[in-house]
DNA sequence: TCTTGACCTTCCAGTCACGGGAACCCTTAT
DNA sequence: ATAAGGGTTCCCGTGACTGGAAGGTCAAGA
């Protein structure tokens, strides 16, 4: 299987996956071509990889996730914790988007957006504090 | 003033001052030595990019922004416009990162996180749908 | 057989919003 | 004279790709 066959069946641009490659995540074989060919393996691995990035992990967190599954031998508790300090790490981006919303939301709330002015939005954005 | 004054002063470090200045978001003066001078209206320009990063608006938002800010005959439509462009993209961040987190905190709450291998988080990683 | 067009390859550059660090200039105090 | 602590420009690196150029390969049609 070619890498667009392989870009087709797991969804990854095929530039994705050939970036995957460059940075050492899988190793597709190559034919005597020179195009790389994709088996079941490797597309199981992409599939793991797409699934695990769509959930916001780090390249760095996919490449060890992928060691671990490829590890027959590892302890579920090493993959828990990755999974929970991204967990973390997701809640904290959730929170702090959440209070930009908020703000936000009230100062677009308050705007007439008419054709004056007077802006309270760019009035907050002047003031000395958010308050 | 001088750069690290201004730097302490809007919490803005001097390097971002300085890329400000490069991608022409502001123009401070320059004294006779070349180091570079912020007036009150300079703080206020940095005070006003800093307020609007924070809330996590784009440079390109930023320079809209700050243009419409010394305008004084624009109309809040506008300013409103951007800042619900904004708000809207805020919201799908919000929307796809707390499916994440739904996700993958189900993930880990149903593993173990024990030494043996059996881990619910790899297996659904591996698996061919989320369902 | 030739050619066309769809693939594939590598390599280089750009993205966004800075941050690190080198190499060098200016000012003030000792 | 020197040292410390500013300031300056310039270049490289980040993460995770994306776009594009230049060129090799393959299958099908005229």
């Amino acid at each position: 299987m070619n890498i667009s066959q392989a870009s087709k069946a797991t969804g990854l641009p095929a530039k994705t996956i050939r970036y995957y490659e460059e940075i050492g995540l899988i190793r597709p074989m190559r034919s005597t071509n020179g195009y790389r060919t994709f088996t079941d393996t490797s597309l199981h691995q992409l599939n793991f990889l797409a699934r695990a990035r769509a959930l916001g992990f780090s390249i760095d967190h996919c490449r060890s996730l992928l060691a671990l599954w490829e590890d027959r031998d590892r302890a579920s508790a090493d993959v828990r914790r990755i999974a929970l300090k991204h967990l973390n790490e997701i809640e904290k981006k959730i929170s702090d988007l959440t209070e930009m919303r908020d703000t936000l939301g009230e100062l677009v709330r308050t705007c007439d957006g008419d054709g004056r002015p007077d802006c309270p939005i760019l009035n907050s954005l002047s003031a000395t504090s958010f308050s």
